[in-house]
DNA sequence: AGGAATATACCCAGTATTGGGTATGTTTTT
DNA sequence: AAAAACATACCCAATACTGGGTATATTCCT
C-alpha cells in the first residue's frame, strides 16, 4: 500500500485526485492540503510514502515546502505538480529534491502513473518536460549563471516596477549602483532598453 | 437528462470532472474542449443544454466564447469556472450572458449543484464571490467606467513595458496624446509615478 | 441642441533612465 | 598569486517620463 499526502490550492482538483484513487487498490490518501503550511503539518503527523504538492500555493510554495520535507525526511518521494513546463520551476523544483513533475494539463490517469513509479524508486516526468538539462553534469555546463546575484535581485525589483531610486532604497545602495546593474544587464542579456528589461524581468518572473 | 459541455485547458481538472459526473443520473457530458476553438466546435455540434468553461483558455478565452455561444444559442446556459474571484472578471463574465460562476478552489460538489441550478433557469455563484455589484441598476452606479477605452489600451501596453513612443507607434498617434493619457491614468487613479501605474496595469491584467 | 466626457496634440520645467565611460576594492576561479 | 568576475559608485550627454498647463474636434448623454 502506498500511501499518498497531496497539497494542492485547488480543490476542485483535490477532489478529482480524490476520487480516482478511491477505487485503487494499492494507494491511499493519508493527507491533504490547501497550503505549504498544512502540507508540513500533514507530513509530520502522518509520514507518507509520497507527497503530490503544487508549487504555487499559498503561505510555503512548493519548492520551498520539498526542501523542507526532504531534510526532515530525505525517504519521503516528491511529485510537483504544475501548470506550467518553464524550465526554471522543473530546474529548482528537482534541484529541491523532488522525483517527478506533473503537468495539470496531462491526465489524471498520469498521476496514478507518477505515484507509482516514484514509490518504486524511479522517477517520472511528464512527456512534454525537457529533461535534457539534467544530464549537464561536467561536460556541458556553459551557461547556469548568466546574472549575478545583485542582478538578479534588482531584476526582480524592477519587475515590480520599482525606479531606480526605490531599489536603491530597499538595497541600501546608491543610485548609481542599480543603474549600473540595470545598464550591464541590459548589456548581457542583449536587450534594447528598459522596456525589453522589464518584459524579461515579468517573464522570468515565475508565475507557477 | 441535463447535457453538458467542458472546456477547461487543464485536462486533470477535465478528468476530475468527469469522474464525478460518470455516477450521477440526470447529468450527460457530452463534449469536452481544451480551447476555446475546440468548445465552439462542440457546442455547434452536439448543442449541450449547459456549458461549463475555464476564462483562461488558449485561442478564445472564456468571455469571448460565452459572447459567441449567448449569440448563436441563447437558451445555452454558461457556468464560468475560474481560479480567481476578481471583480473584474466576474462582472465581464456575466456581462457576456454567463448564469454562473464557480471557482476552482471549491469542492467539485459545487459544479454538480452549479449544473442543476443553472439548467432550471437560476443562477449560481460560489459563496466567496461578491455579487452585489449586479443590483446596481440605476441608483448605485458611480465609478463603472473609471477608465476610458483608450486610457485601457494604453495600460494594457503599459503593462507590457512599452515606452510611450512605442505606444504611441502601435496606436498611431502622437507620444504626446499617448503622456497625456498615462498622465490623466496616474491622475485619475490617484497613482504617483510611473512605477505604481506599472504596478497597476500588472495587477489589472486579467490573469483569470 | 447643449453640456460632459473623450481623444487628440502641444508647451514647459523638472526628474528618471539610458548608454557610454572610469575607478576601486572584494570575491571567485583558475 | 594572478586573472576574471562582481559590487560598488561616480561622470556626461541624450532620451523618456512626470506634472502642470492649454486647445480643438468628436462622441456620448440627456
Amino acid at each position: 500500500m502506498i500511501t499518498v499526502a497531496v497539497a494542492e490550492d485547488h480543490q476542485s482538483l483535490v477532489d478529482g485526485i480524490n476520487l480516482l484513487l478511491k477505487y485503487e487498490e494499492d494507494i491511499s490518501i493519508i493527507g491533504m492540503a490547501n497550503d505549504g503550511e498544512e502540507l508540513l503539518d500533514v507530513v509530520r503527523r502522518k509520514k507518507p510514502q509520497v507527497v503530490l504538492t503544487d508549487i504555487k500555493m499559498p503561505k510555503i510554495d512548493g519548492i520551498a515546502a520539498t526542501k523542507l520535507i526532504k531534510k526532515e525526511f530525505p525517504e519521503i518521494k516528491i511529485i510537483a505538480f504544475s501548470m506550467f513546463d518553464q524550465e526554471e520551476a522543473v530546474r529548482q523544483m528537482i534541484g529541491a529534491g523532488a522525483s517527478g513533475y506533473l503537468l495539470k494539463n496531462s491526465p489524471l490517469e498520469d498521476v496514478l502513473k507518477a505515484i507509482r513509479e516514484v514509490a518504486n524508486g524511479n522517477t517520472f516526468y511528464d512527456s512534454s518536460i525537457d529533461v535534457s538539462f539534467l544530464k549537464e553534469d561536467t561536460n556541458t555546463a556553459p551557461k547556469k549563471t548568466l546574472l549575478s546575484k545583485s542582478e538578479r535581485e534588482i531584476l526582480t525589483l524592477v519587475g515590480e516596477g520599482k525606479a531606480s531610486s526605490e531599489i536603491a532604497a530597499v538595497r541600501f545602495t546608491s543610485v548609481s549602483t542599480v543603474e549600473k546593474h540595470r545598464k550591464n544587464m541590459i548589456r548581457k542579456l542583449g536587450l534594447s532598453g528598459k522596456g525589453e528589461l522589464l518584459r524579461y524581468a515579468l517573464e522570468k518572473k515565475y508565475d507557477f
